[in-house]
Formats: C-alpha cells, structure tokens, sequence
DNA sequence: GATAATGTTCGATC
DNA sequence: AGATCGAACATTAT
C-alpha cells in the first residue's frame, strides 16, 4: 500500500480532504481536513500495520485499514464506492478514497510540533518486516504465552497479522501453542527468519485476498494461493509424504490453523499423537 | 437465521 | 504486573 501510493501521489498536493464517515477519523475530523489542504507528502513511511505519511510542514498523516480498509485510486468520473469514509484530492485531479466495508479503519491527523501520543502508532513494537534476530530472541525469552499470541502482539512486534501468523508456524515446525519462553535458539533463528521472509513473500505477492483486499489499483492480491495451513481445516497438509490433516482451533481470540504432525514443538501441551 | 471474518481495545478475572 | 478471556466495535458473506 505504500509503495503504490508513493507511486500515485508522488510529489503532487493534496488539494482537497473530504471525511465521508466522521467515525474513521480517530480526533479531530476538521483538523485533519484543513491540516491536509495544499500540503504534500515529504515522507511515505509505515510501521505495522499503519501508514504514515510525513508531510511538508511536519505535519503527520496516519492510517489503519484493519480488517476490511483499502485504499482506491479512483478514475476521473469514477462515483465514490459505496463505502468510502475518507477521499483524498490530489493536485493532478485524481482522488485517493478509503474504503472501507466494516468501519474498523481509523485515520489520525497529528498538527506539526503535536505533543499528544500517535494514537494509532503509540504501542507498536519495531517493524517485522526487517526484524532483528536478536530482538526476537530477547522478547521470545520474556515471555510464555503461546507462540501464536506471541506473533500476534503488536508491541513486541508490529505487523504481523492472523495470516501471517499461522504461515510463518508452519514454516517453522512449531506447535502455535508453544511457550515463547521455550524456544531453542536454532529454532529462534529460524522463527525469525520465517517472520522475514513470510512478510516479504506477502508483499511480494501484493498481499492476501480472501474478500476484501484491494491494491490502490483495485486488483486482489495473490498470496491467498500460497497459503499452506489458513483456512484449511479438515484437508490434507501440503508437506510432502507428511498426511496430516489441517486443524482449526482458537489462540488468543483467533481462528488458528496448523498441521498436528509438522507441527510438534508444542512441549507438552500438543494434542495427542495417537 | 446463525456463524465467521485479514484487528484492536477495554474491562473483568485470574 | 502479567496473562487470559469475552465483549465490543460494524458490516458482509456464506
């Protein structure tokens, strides 16, 4: 999503911000629309899941798409889709719109010199996607709650998702209810790599499908097909000679997948093996 | 009609 | 303090 709208608006102003939804706007929508107005961006930056852009007066554009936000490039004439909540007008007179079906987006506009904490990046963890094996290692050993919540804690790191989660445990051999604290070091390595490279693949892929995922240019991404273990409960894993069967259970609130038999490190707390 | 969904936050309870 | 769980948020699709 970053590169793609460093791509679209570049060096241009945005002349215009229109808060369809007043409820994406996480503060003050009329800040956020007069802060917005000639500024261009200085910086497309991104942490986690959040983007932000860094404007040329130091100004700060922050955004969320949670489970169901995408952003659009719109045609010239193009009518608005029917779940816009934010839309950008760029100098060039294209439009920019957050779309966004189950209104868990937030946008957060934060005036130059603000004092007041990012509201949407204030406890995230450093970045995933070129995360530090050594800062895996140092947060694993501090904590022993299952590998999968583990993944999913935005503070220790930020951005890896449900997904993303269950791929990378797969690729790892690891049980996702695992005690992080319990991870041999070779096993740290791999963990971490796996969490790189995963990401990578994914961005590689321009992100996963599965309904409602769009790229600025309103194409689906392709990671979906690469998937090995999410969303596939009941059939059979893709390890080669492995015939296990996927399962499905819940870890930390959310639908978890993995195969019983590659996956095995759970120390202890695995199911039985029959 | 019931269920589940790519995410986060908050309150209650251990 | 940490963890854990459920509920909440809101909408769509199956």
């Amino acid at each position: 999503m970053r590169r793609d709208l460093a791509e679209l608006i570049g060096r241009r102003r945005f002349v215009a911000a229109e808060v369809v939804d007043l409820k994406v706007v996480a503060g003050d929508p009329a800040a956020l629309v007069g802060g917005l107005a000639g500024r261009r961006v200085r910086e497309f930056g991104r942490l986690g899941k959040v983007l932000q852009l860094a404007l040329d007066d130091g100004g700060l554009l922050l955004l969320h798409p949670r489970m169901t936000g995408r952003l659009l490039a719109l045609a010239p004439a193009e009518p608005l889709p029917p779940h816009a909540r934010l839309v950008l007008s760029l100098s060039s007179g294209r439009r920019v719109v957050f779309d966004d079906p189950r209104r868990f987006g937030r946008v957060e506009y934060c005036p130059p010199g603000a004092t007041e904490p990012q509201r949407l990046t204030c406890r995230l963890g450093p970045d995933a996607l070129d995360c530090d094996t050594a800062v895996v290692a140092a947060a694993l050993r501090r904590r022993r709650v299952a590998l999968k919540a583990f993944l999913l804690d935005q503070t220790v790191l930020a951005g890896v998702g449900n997904i993303y989660a269950c791929e990378i445990l797969f690729r790892c051999g690891l049980h996702p209810l695992t005690p992080a604290c319990t991870l041999r070091s070779a096993e740290v390595e791999r963990l971490a790599g796996e969490i790189r490279t995963v990401l990578a693949e994914g961005v590689a892929y321009r992100g996963t499908t599965l309904a409602d995922y769009r790229t600025l240019q309103g194409e689906s991404g392709a990671f979906q097909q690469r998937l090995q273990v999410y969303g596939r409960a009941g059939e059979a894993c893709l390890q080669e000679g492995c015939g296990g069967v996927i399962e499905r259970s819940v870890i930390a609130g959310r639908s978890t997948y993995h195969c019983p038999r590659c996956q095995r490190s759970g120390r202890g707390r695995r199911p039985a093996t029959g």
